[in-house]
This record gives structure tokens, sequence and C-alpha cells, in this order.
DNA sequence: AAAGCTTTTGACACCGGTTTCCTTTTTCGC
DNA sequence: GCGAAAAAGGAAACCGGTGTCAAAAGCTTT
């Protein structure tokens, strides 16, 4: 009566069974060395009390917390959303939960913030995605720290345990495979920002495929951007300036790929008629221009699932996998070259 | 030597300073009664061994913790990352730390797995986004749960210690103020789904402002939407194709835009010479479609942060206000009527 | 029935902080 | 110089769980 309305401990249960503490955390964390006679008996007194363990106090006592942390620098708002939608996938119906803990990719003091945030937070573990999951410095800060990690990207390091990544690399040259069946020669690169390994990954892609098929790439075919929207209208104005105008634009996001479309509207090609664009991503922007965007896109879901997988139950092999699979999703910004 | 590479304890730094736990935890908190002489001595032996507090030891002894939490229905990637943003604003420098729970509003299981989140995790409060933020029965859950809540939206409750909200049905009317100044009359509009406040508040604001200058509103000057770009193509489709063509449309969000202007483009009608359209949100696509949209948007970041502190600081008057102006974002897809 | 195992259970210390309460030291007025 | 009040600091209990280890109970075996 006195004690009303607190939320119930174990020491209730504990009471109220007739039991000790010791035994009530025996059938929660469900030991085996316990009779079902007991074990019945607590769990109806469980029930009735609406008993749910404290996580601090679990926390406190197994020196480790139930928080995985999810560091990221906003490359791309829907990418990590899903990411987040794909370790809640990975995180329910366990006691986890999910800390979000966007950073400044050009903050000089990127490193100290987040070996606070560490410190503070005492995470089970992060995940890193790109493109600062590419800082080697982030990574071996987490492990200084005693902190697991994940890092998510296209990246090529063979890290089994600590990588999860897309095939950045094969799935362009397979975009440009299809391109070149279905007839182009003249295929244009706008690449991503320096230092980006995602940018050189699919760089590499393109130039592997075009060089497989015996097809140059001279310097007027290929432009730089930034990944923003603006650098691919720039870009593109410059590869459709060229005195040979190529009839294909492998762009390296859909961002990029979406100013191209501007660029190419400006002056009055027809897409796909007159220039087809393939992007990459398979961000929202790609469904929603004009003609929708053929784009490469990878399961970011699936890899957010599988990296926090990875972190929460290393045992598990089915979650081994660590090269995810990027497909082709074809819509209308694609057709074979005029005449 | 033996208890070397341990991350240091509170019993640590007593014992090197040689004053007990309580006079260190005293430290901590800047507690006032303490001499300067022991505080110097103690501060210098936590910079020396670089101790950090566990928070879980806190939150235990404190009986309540540092966690806000952010549920959500994914209603826009953009805004919950903006949200995001605003909230690790006023948790900067504190040892808050932001946890994310996205929920699917259609599961019968809601309000029962957002009650076992809640019991699991023992937030300190929670911020709610629409379009989940208008159901009352979440609300009451928090209150029931004793966790602190506050509800984002363009909600018409005046509830200022539980609600941050953005003013949708006075940004409509100037947004429909500003084509009827252009010389617009027949206007049409694409609203959202039944149930949803922010579509009945932009449709109220849409009206009044037809109302106020005297023009009419015929059924077939409205068409009902789902916030998603199909339902916009849709929309705008039927209105496009009734007698007396508009000469403007209001969508309510920048997505069903979108598709309006997908219509429009079908029907070979030129934006804004043919046709003019205003969405509503600022997302990222309304910057990347061509012409770039003009559209209303509010300011998400800032509400992030005004919720946040009205949870964590909620004595701070400076963060009281609760309703938040949103402005128009002029860009190219408005014009006079044609002729 | 006693001895010897195995299974089940509990007492107690501990995780790393905070709170309560009490003792010691300092300050200060007279 | 003394007593009293105020300031400073410490001992021990507590928050709500888990780990260790030994005791109790149940079951065979002889």
């Amino acid at each position: 009566m006195s004690k009303a309305n607190k939320t119930p401990t174990i020491n209730d249960v504990a009471r109220l069974a007739g039991v000790s503490k010791k035994t009530v955390s025996r059938v929660i964390n469900r030991s085996a060395l316990l009779s079902d006679d007991t074990r019945t008996k607590v769990e109806a007194v469980i029930a009735e009390l609406g008993y749910v363990p404290n996580p601090q106090a679990r926390a406190l006592a197994l020196r480790r917390n139930f928080l995985l942390g999810l560091l990221h620098d906003n490359p791309n708002a829907q990418t990590v959303l899903k990411v987040q939608e794909g370790v809640l996938d990975a995180i329910r119906d366990t006691e986890f939960a999910l800390v979000v803990r966007p950073v400044d990719r050009h903050s000089p003091t990127l490193l100290d913030d987040i070996r606070r945030f560490l410190e503070q937070q005492r995470l089970y573990g992060v995940l890193i995605l790109p493109p600062i999951s590419e800082n080697d410095a982030l990574a071996e800060l987490c492990l200084e720290m005693g902190c697991g990690y994940v890092r998510m990207g296209s990246a090529m390091l063979d890290d089994e345990e600590h990588i999860v990544a897309s095939n950045d690399r094969e799935m362009v040259s397979q975009a440009v495979d299809y391109l070149i069946g279905l007839g182009h020669r003249r295929i244009a690169l706008i690449e991503g920002p320096e230092g980006f390994r995602s940018a050189l990954e699919r760089r590499e892609g393109f130039l592997a495929a075009m060089q497989a098929h015996g097809l140059p790439v001279p310097p007027a075919a290929r432009a730089q951007g930034t990944y923003r929207f603006d650098s691919g209208l720039e870009a593109a104005s410059r590869l459709l300036d060229a005195a040979e105008r190529p009839t294909a634009i492998f762009a390296s996001n859909d961002e990029m790929a979406a100013g191209a479309f501007h660029a190419a509207r400006q002056r009055d090609l027809k897409i796909p008629e007159d220039l087809s664009i393939i992007g990459f991503d398979d961000s929202p922007i790609a469904a929603h221009i004009w003609p929708p965007l053929t784009t490469v896109g990878w399961p970011v879901r699936e890899m957010g699932r599988a990296a926090a997988l990875k972190l929460i139950a290393p045992g598990d092999t089915t979650a081994r996998a660590f090269r995810f699979p990027a497909r082709l999703v074809q819509r209308q910004s694609v057709g074979p070259p005029r005449g």
C-alpha cells in the first residue's frame, strides 16, 4: 500500500514470489538451471506486476550498456533514415536502442567531439556512415576506446569484422555495359569529389567498363562534381558543350544526375532521345524528376540491418556478408542513341 | 599497475586525491559547499586520469536517465533529419543523447510497441513528429508512463507545455494571397489525406484566403491526395482536365506538387506560363525539379531545438515560443497568369 | 539408512554513482 | 581564549540489477 505507484523492481518481484533476487534474475535471463516450478511461479508475478528490468541498473552491473550509435554526416537524408530503419529491424525485440549523432565532417574538432561523445555515452558500438566512415582515424579512435564499430560504404578494404559495403565498382561497370549494349559509344562521366572512396570506386568501374569495350574516354568526356545538384549542372554543361557531344552520361549520384537533366533541358536536348542519363543511389529524387531517372540502387536498409547485427550478434554467420549487391533500377532516362 | 587500463571510476579519483567519493561527486556536480582548495585538487586528478562519470551509474542513482527519444513515422526524411539536428543543437554540451525510434503508423500494435519501448528504455522524454504527433492516445500514454513529451506539427491545440507547432493555416493564406496578387483567379487545391491535422489546416488556410477575396472554390477546383507523388499526379490530372482549367495550383506538400508538375508536362502546359504551382515543406525535391518549385518552408531545425529545450530545460523561457513562423520560398514555378 | 552426486536456490559482495546524516574543522563574536 | 554557528568532508546506505560461491534439496547407489 504505502509504496504504491512506483515502478516495480526486482526486489518487489522476489518478495511477492517468495524467492531471492538472484532467482528472479535467473528467470529474466533465461538461465537453464532453474526448476520449471519456480520459473512459472516467478513469471506469473512478473506478469502480474508488469515488471520490466531497469536497463540502467543492468548496464551498470554488466559493465556494458545496450546503446548503439549512428555517426553520420548527412550525405543524403533518405539514406540515413533507411539505415536507421535497418538497424531497428535488427534490434527489434532486443533491449538495444539506437542513438544518433550527426557530425560535421569539416569541423576541426571532429575527432575530439566524437571522443567526448563515446566517453560520455559508453556505447556498445557505433555504425559509421559514409563519407566519414572513410576516416581511418575515427576507426582507430573506436578501437582505442574499446567501442565496437562497423563502417559502411563502398570501401575496398577486406575487413569482414568492421565493414559493410556495397559493390559500387562492379555495379557501375554493369550500368555502363548496359549503355554500351544499347549502342552508346560516346559516354561521359560526372565523377564525385576527390577523396571519397565511393567517387573513386565509381570512376574505376566506369573506366574499367569502357576499357573492356575498347572505348576511349577523352578528358572532355570527364567532369568532376561535388555530389551536389549545382555541380552536376555545371559538369554536364561542360560535357554537353564539348565538340563531340556525348550520347549518354553516367553521373556518380542522383543529385548530380538531376543537375545534368537541367543542363540538357537548357540546351533543348530531349531525354532519353538526345541524351541518356544514369544516376547512382536510387534516392527519392530519382523517381520524382521527369523523366524518371534510371539509376543504381543499393540495399541501404539491409546493409543497416547487417551492420547492426555484426555489432550485437557477431557470432551470427548469416549476417557475415559484408559486400552487398546493388541493382540497376530501370526507369525512363535511358534509351538507344539517336540514328 | 595491476589495475592498469581500466577506465577510471570515482573511487580512483577519490583515492588519488585523498578525499572521499562524496567529495568528488560534489566537484562533479558543482556543489557550492566546497573549499576552493579541495576543488582544485580534485579537478587536477580528474584531468590527469581523464575521468568521465559513468552515465549508467548516474542514471541508476538519480532514478532518471539522460536519453531523449524521437518517435516518427518517416513522413519526410529531410524533415526527420533536420529535427534530429535541431535536437542535437539543444543537447550539445549536455549529457543528453538522442534515441530514435521509427514506427509504423498503421501497425495495429503501435501503442503497445511504443509502450514497451518507453518501459524498456525509461526515457527522460520523447519528441513526437507529425503525423503520429496527432495521435492523442499516444500523448496520454506518455503521461501515464511518466515520460515527458513534446508534440510537433501544425497543431491547433494551445498547450504551451507539450506542443511545438508551425502556423500552416496562416502561411497557406499568404501563399494564396500571393497568387491572387499576381492576378490568378482560378486557383485549385490539392489537399492532403483525411485525418491529418496539417491537411486540415492547409485546406482551411486556402479556403479562408479565397473567401477573403470573394473567389469561388467549386468542387472541380479541389482534389484530395495522400501526400505522395502519385496522388499528386492523379489529383492534378483531374484538376487540369476540368472544364475551367485553373491557372494556379496550391499543393499541400512538395511531393504532390512534383506530381502536379508531371501532370502539367503530360498536357504540354508550361510552368509557370500556363500553370503556376506552389508546394509546401521546402523539401529537397523542391529545389531539384524543373523549374524549381516555389514553396512554403517551415523552420524545422529550430523547431526541433525548441522542442528539445522544452523537455530538458522547461524553465528556460527563451524557448517557450511554441508557434513558429514559416516563410514563402520563391523559386520559379509561379508567374502571372497568361493574357 | 548413509554416502555421494547433481540440481536448485540463496546470501552477500559488487557495479559506480548519489543521498542522508553525522563528525570534524574553521570562522567568528564576545 | 572560549563557545557556538557555519562550513567542509566522510561513512554508510542505497539505486536495481548481476556474479561468486556455498548451502540446501533431490535423487541414486550401496
